[in-house]
DNA sequence: AAAATACATGTCAAATGTTACATGTAAAAA
DNA sequence: TTTTTACATGTAACATTTGACATGTATTTT
């Protein structure tokens, strides 16, 4: 079974939720590591039906708008604890264009690397910023309740992530100077 | 066009060479930042002849095995150039099941968490020290032959992320004991 | 009252990537 | 001399993911 199958089952272990709730938490509080289009969650909802891992009931919405509330069954409930708590090796290391482009810029102007470099690392500052502002709506940190314990590690992780990735950039940039100085 | 093809171009333009070593060099010098199978390199370079970005010259190796040197073409230089000197908006952020499974940790015991925890430290313990081993074939830090000075670079990079994958799990570590005492 | 945005559910085609299938030669080690 | 490993090239089936197509309701803003 996927990786997304079990995200998706994570999700309603916590509550019970419609794909549309799904694909925003896919948008928002999973975004740092894990994301998925509706396109994609509707089929894997169909799939975890067959399966016999959730459950819907339909709702109304007004008068007419139908929602498909889907609620984890037992079944679901003890396929997610043991994937949960199995100790996977790490998966391969994950692709990154820029650092190949990067890789590859021998055969490019110091000038026109050092302006790639610069640009790379404002983007990646930027999505440092906004992660941290994130961050912020913990009132003590580390939070004492648990699933809010387990969004702060995540996002410690994600904040270290880009954090180190700007520093990597910031050290480019220094090496390519100290380099056309020489 | 898919970045693989930049890629394969990339290598090209240093060098021509066969299929096989195109996936050599994805499994060692691209290894980490890319990675491509042989299934995945014959049909790109079938898709970078076509549009006359690549060429070959078949070779006789020993007696019967017969080998496709190919070539890059100035077509395919200037289009590689062309993706080597653009600046693409960063990609979304890389996919961690790690990070899943630890997001969704407040369902399982602390112990457990903390057994994970470990597992993976250990794990990408062992991937940072491939790379440090890498690392030492420079004589001179950082060295001066320009597309030497590429490869130490993105190297640079692998050691920066590896080093802060670890530090945010003993970082994690370091929390979950100091949880276990209160 | 109209327009824009959010809610809500789906399908389909295409791109990307992995694993397995399929075949054969050349060189090195046992 | 046999076996194993490296060299060499492909295809096919499958899984994952994205972007576009397709439709309609409810709520909020102008």
């Amino acid at each position: 079974m996927g990786t997304l199958q079990y995200a998706i089952l994570g999700m309603l272990n916590r509550d019970s939720m419609t794909g549309y709730d799904l694909t925003r938490e896919f948008q928002t509080s999973l975004f740092d590591f894990w994301t998925a289009k509706h396109s994609q969650v509707y089929p894997e909802l169909k799939s975890l039906l067959e399966k016999g891992y959730v459950e819907y009931e339909t709702e109304i919405s007004g008068t007419a708008l139908e929602k498909k509330v889907y609620t984890i069954t037992q079944q679901g409930r003890d396929a997610f604890q043991n994937w949960e708590e199995t100790a996977y090796p790490i998966k391969p290391i994950p692709k990154d264009e820029f650092r190949l482009q990067l890789f590859f810029s021998d055969a490019m102007e110091p000038e026109m690397r050092l302006k790639q470099l610069e640009y790379h690392l404002q983007q990646h500052r930027q999505r440092l910023e906004q992660i941290r502002k994130k961050q912020e709506k913990f009132d003590t940190i580390p939070p004492k309740e648990e699933s809010q314990f387990c969004d702060y590690l995540v996002m410690q992780g994600a904040i270290h992530r880009e954090e180190s990735y700007c520093s990597w950039l910031e050290e480019c940039i220094n090496l390519c100077q100290q380099r056309k100085i020489l």
